[in-house]
DNA sequence: CATTAAGTTCAATTTGTTTTGAACTTAATA
DNA sequence: TATTAAGTTCAAAACAAATTGAACTTAATG
């Protein structure tokens, strides 16, 4: 692997960490994203990265449980290949997008175990509509994604 | 302080957590929001919480940094007292979701680093672009709500 | 059915982060 | 100017998360 895609395996790594996900598994991710080949060996991947058997078992597993990898499997060969799902990216990004509702949720919660109305008090209305309405807005954006995708990525690239 | 309060302050720390800041950072926050006193001393926050002052110091110092809460010092009174800023919601929001630019740029540097093409690249491709139009879709979400948010308010509450 | 390749599991270790506490700074008061 | 209250700093301790590695499981092959 050249030194270049080693590189950007690690920055992948840090991109999944800034969405809550070990770096590891932004690595492996990332490595599957550039790698060139239909799928990859449990053992290549290991190797690449210079990480244990554990360390690629657990991070390959729960890739597979969030539904970001899939496993491929051929008759004749014990191994296990891995290969990137075909995500679909509005589901991607909502799934990260939920806890809009949670906060407008506590920020609501906030203004009730007040015991006067304040400022605060109004600024945690203002807050808990904001939220909540994010959520919602950010639904329609995906619904709007999913109708319009061919015309906006036409229209980007 | 009641129950009541101390499991909101840990519910705060929590929400904060998502956002990746530290869990003391949402605590001191979710007091401040909940504490019915115009402010807060230094002390007041040390004894709620149970942390040391180290702890305090730089936690609320980051706090101020990021422009959560602000500081109040009285003539006469060598204490500082804390209290949360009137934050502008959209602006808060926005610092959050800057990660979108970052996140289409990695993604597109990923399908050029790649010397094949594939179904991989064509997800890509449609990744990046997704990327670069959400956060483009959610600075005007964070336009619609300053132009809009007393209606939004109106309807919501 | 014994052997071996391929992964999994999990206790122990390593690594990273948070918190403490004691020494230090700063500035207000006596 | 000496004293003291209020915070700050930062090295060490406590805690938490990630990683290793060796023993274990599973299932394919000779």
């Amino acid at each position: 692997m050249n030194k270049k895609k080693l590189t950007y395996i690690e920055e992948c790594g840090l991109m999944f960490e800034q969405l809550g996900l070990a770096r590891m598994v932004g690595r492996v991710f990332g490595y599957l994203l550039i790698c060139d080949e239909d799928a990859v060996s449990f053992d290549q991947i290991r190797e690449v990265l210079s990480a244990s058997k554990g360390s690629i078992s657990s991070t390959t597993k729960q890739l597979v449980q969030i539904g970001f990898i899939e496993t491929v499997s051929l008759p004749g060969d014990r191994k296990t290949y891995f290969k990137v799902t075909d995500i679909e990216l509005g589901k991607m990004l909502s799934q990260r997008m939920n806890f809009f509702e949670k906060f407008a949720e506590v920020l609501s919660k906030g203004r009730n175990l007040k015991n006067r109305e304040d400022e605060v008090s109004d600024w945690l209305r203002d807050a808990a509509v904001f939220y909540s309405w994010v959520g919602e807005e950010i639904e329609q954006m995906i619904q709007k994604w999913h109708h319009e995708k061919e015309n906006i990525i036409k229209q980007k690239e």
